[in-house]
DNA sequence: CATTTTGTTCAGTATTGACTGAACGATCCG
DNA sequence: CGGATCGTTCAGTCAATACTGAACAAAATG
């Protein structure tokens, strides 16, 4: 494997695994996104040096995660994975889940908390993730605007260099 | 311990977990949340029955994560520990820091990668995580307004409601 | 239907890391 | 200076879990 690429899998791999994921995992999304192409299972498992079973596993967390996705090619019977065209939308995604778990958490403890001052912070706590989740949808607006324009000028950059081609 | 305090600071344990922290860095900080009060580092171990040992080393992580803060009385040699005036900002402000780290392997891999497919979703990444910082920076005032604007309901209604005692 | 190929499940192993008890160091008090 | 009280450090233990190899299941192919 290219030596940057291996460099920035393993980079990939430890930033996962502080996020809570098996480091696998990150090698895994590391390498389609080095790569940006379909890979099947064993591809997948030979180039990391893992397991078939790890590989199987970890791809399906991915997938689960909405990071990466699973394609199916006609006439061939093997799983191909490849990295989900917008992964860290869905990484917000599935934070904002987790934060919608502590907003229940912090108003439940609102109400029952014995002390005054402790149910004072958990209804701060409470607003602050649901406002945490508000503004992750307006990011998540802006990310896609950002993306659009950016297409747009490269559309219209390939367009014009087609154009001095022709 | 009271039993909606317990239940509480167990949740925390299990989130803070999750997010990559030692079950009793979730527990210490739940427990102070909870009670907003502040608490010697044997009390804490005490409560949470835990070793000191732990009490200690979880607490300064807190402390260097910003979530928690630690208060010299006069007069006592003990340390105290309670929880931070905002936590949350310095939650996002820790975050931030990761994303920083982030996009900068991003940035060196959207050079050296050998495909240029994996150089642009490389770049695609850096630009993701510079806005997510950027935005980050907007949420944390608007955090702050909003806080300044309830304080603000807050003294007002404490004032009228002396007005009506008087 | 047997064989081959592919993905998943599972028991076992190994590694990581959280937690503890005890030793240590530092600081205060008589 | 002892003695006492804290906080921290460290070696050791324990539990959680990532990972593997092998067995298994499913599906296609001849």
């Amino acid at each position: 494997m290219d030596q940057a690429v291996q460099q920035f899998v393993e980079r990939m791999a430890l930033i996962c695994e502080k996020e809570g994921m098996p480091r696998i995992a990150g090698r895994i999304f590391g390498y389609l996104l080095a790569t940006d192409q379909t890979f099947s299972l064993e591809e997948l498992a030979e180039r990391l040096q893992a397991s078939k079973a790890s590989a199987s596993t970890n791809a399906r967390m991915l997938e689960q995660f909405g990071m990466i996705q699973r394609v199916s090619v006609l006439g061939d019977r093997r799983d191909f994975y490849r990295v989900q065209d917008d992964p860290w939308e869905q990484m917000l995604r599935v934070a904002q889940g987790r934060w919608r778990d502590m907003v229940h958490v912090f108003a439940e403890a609102s109400q029952r908390l014995p002390e005054p001052a402790g149910r004072e912070r958990a209804a701060q706590a409470e607003v602050f993730h649901a406002l945490l989740i508000r503004e992750c949808d307006a990011l998540i607006e802006r990310w896609h605007a950002l993306r659009a324009e950016e297409r747009a000028a490269q559309a219209a950059g390939a367009a014009s260099e087609t154009a001095t081609n022709s």
